[in-house]
DNA sequence: CTGAAAGCGCTAACAG
DNA sequence: CTGTTAGCGCTTTCAG
């Protein structure tokens, strides 16, 4: 049916490992076969087969990326990165995108399949003591975006100074009141970019006043990590009496942020009139909104992890490294005007 | 190294057939030895190998999917799409995302090498005669999402009816000078967009201002649908001098539509105020800005396009299905207020 | 420089 | 119900 080596092999008068060889441009094949064998080749229309290489080779020429679909804009980014590096290798991307958080266990199964990837990418997802053994018992090469663990190599960005840089923003600009809209306590990040606010807050001798925080109750199934998130956790803000009301708000995300911009909206707020407001990520829309926020370096976060990972897949025994991304402010709009004095 | 079916048809004192029956369950093997053969699998931590079984049955479990990165945010829904179906199948997918368009005939080449897929979907990619035939040589089952072809299996939306759909909302609501931002002329929905528009002004005996056209001339390897595209589109048809200064605007594409927004926002202008917008594709964000939109069911257009695909691989010689779905007219803030009627 | 032959790990007739 | 035996298409020693 479709044409192999062996067709080739009978055209060229050649054995079939002689097609191999010119294949693989084996150095030891004599340019008089390895043109006749290429003719042929080109004349017959061959191709080689993937899965038939990839059982005799021991390895697929595909890495799999596994990914939890609530971080869709952050993901994009990255996938934008991995693409990008893996564009000038010869490896193929499988992407397990897990619809909802309680599935990436099974995404991450299908990605570790043997025979299936070369090694694997793993963003957005805490790796527990349960899944790090998985990972290490499969012995597949694997590196982290926007997680860590010692024995795996990991990128990410140092989310605790983010969260500080953030309060820090919106208390030079003179807020005293600052609402934080949080997704749930459950992602690792979140936990880090509220640390930075306590600290900073700390810093200067205040403490988070709990009725301006705002975790996430809706979205579960996405930690939080969702427009309509940010939409109610602004609406509850804005519930407090106009005395206790924040005149600024950190919300953990982009995403998050452009909800919480709605909610003002609809609320008649003018930001940054009103309210001013500061997210994280950069995400693509963001300087199209006008939103102040803390840019993670998705792309180059994804570009290097693919780096890493063909790597280590080249070189099985070195020594996990862990690059921390620093994010960096970006001052737009939503913190644009003065701080309006109103009490 | 890893277990094999040797390695289990060897404990469990049975043939390597019986245990690939038992693991393909086969009807025909015995409670007990199929009991015996899990637990040995189990307890050996067998998983069988995926470019064996690939070359053995002739097919992989993967499904291709190739996508000009252009279309992120489109695509991520899409993909959403994919995804929700494929968790249902026991297939994986093989992402093929061409950062510019000219790399798209690379990855379709990779997408399509023998053994590698089952079947691809291609999406957002016009598919001229040279394509066609590639394909349609490469014996694959292929699927096309927002493009036509009539030997191919295809969902698409219908533009020309979109098109028509948004100028007619905004002629309704009074607007004299309806600006057009536009991707590249080479973008077929994009043309069938202009067409609808045309066909609906014709139909109200007008006709389109050229000065109110702009087409995209940055961005051509996203083929113009990009922000900056309908940044600086909105920003030459600010250039008008004011009495021919276009009072509404439709962009042919929600990521224009933001581009363009931003860019009124600068110019002073409040929407829908001083102007009007509509978009077309209501990307998730469409709903959080308030902008008013055609909305093409991007998710169900993925799913639906997998369950043509699961279906041809399963029966490739039913005839070639079309599905068009109709865009609807999502009305928001954009568009909100009564016209201003400034000359 | 080239060929013969033994796998890679699994599936699928074909016999029993 | 189960085992034997060919492959699937390619890579890779091992000889020559």
């Amino acid at each position: 049916m479709s044409v192999t080596i062996y067709d080739i092999a009978d055209h060229a008068d050649v054995s079939i490992a002689t097609v191999s060889r010119v294949f693989n441009d084996h150095p030891r094949v004599s340019d008089s076969t390895r043109e006749r064998v290429f003719d042929v080749a080109t004349r017959l229309g061959y191709e080689p087969h993937a899965s038939a290489q990839s059982l005799a080779r021991k390895n697929t020429r595909i890495v799999s990326a596994v990914v939890p679909m609530m971080t869709s804009f952050f993901f994009m980014e990255v996938l934008r990165g991995l693409q990008d590096r893996l564009d000038e290798s010869d490896y193929d991307l499988l992407v397990y995108a897990a619809r909802t958080l309680g599935r990436v266990d099974g995404q991450l199964g299908r990605a570790l399949q043997r025979g299936r990837s070369d090694g694997m990418i793993l963003v957005s997802t805490p790796v527990s003591g349960d899944r790090a053994r998985r990972l290490a018992s499969s012995r597949n090469p694997v590196v982290l975006v926007d997680s860590y663990h010692e024995d795996l190599d990991s990128v990410s960005v140092d989310n605790v100074t983010g969260g500080a840089e953030a309060v820090r923003h919106l208390l030079d600009r003179g807020h005293e009141r600052i609402g934080l809209i949080l997704p749930l306590a459950e992602s690792v990040p979140a936990q880090d970019r509220r640390a930075g606010v306590e600290q900073e807050l700390a810093a200067r001798g205040r403490a988070l006043d709990p009725r301006h925080v705002v975790v996430a109750e809706w979205d579960h199934e996405q930690h939080g990590y969702t427009r309509y998130a940010g939409y109610r956790g602004m609406q509850k803000l804005l519930e407090l009496p106009p005395e206790a009301r924040p005149t600024a708000v950190f919300a953990a995300a982009d995403v998050m942020a452009l909800g919480a911009l709605r909610a003002a909206r609809e609320a008649g707020l003018s930001v940054p009139g009103d309210l001013e407001v500061v997210g994280f990520d950069d995400v693509a829309s963001s300087a199209y909104v006008g939103l102040t926020t803390l840019r993670q370096p998705m792309v180059e976060m994804g570009t290097l992890a693919t780096e890493l990972l063909l790597r280590r897949m080249s070189e099985p025994d070195t020594p996990p490294s862990h690059t921390v991304f620093v994010p960096r402010l970006v001052v737009r709009e939503t913190t644009g005007g003065p701080v309006s004095e109103t009490a």
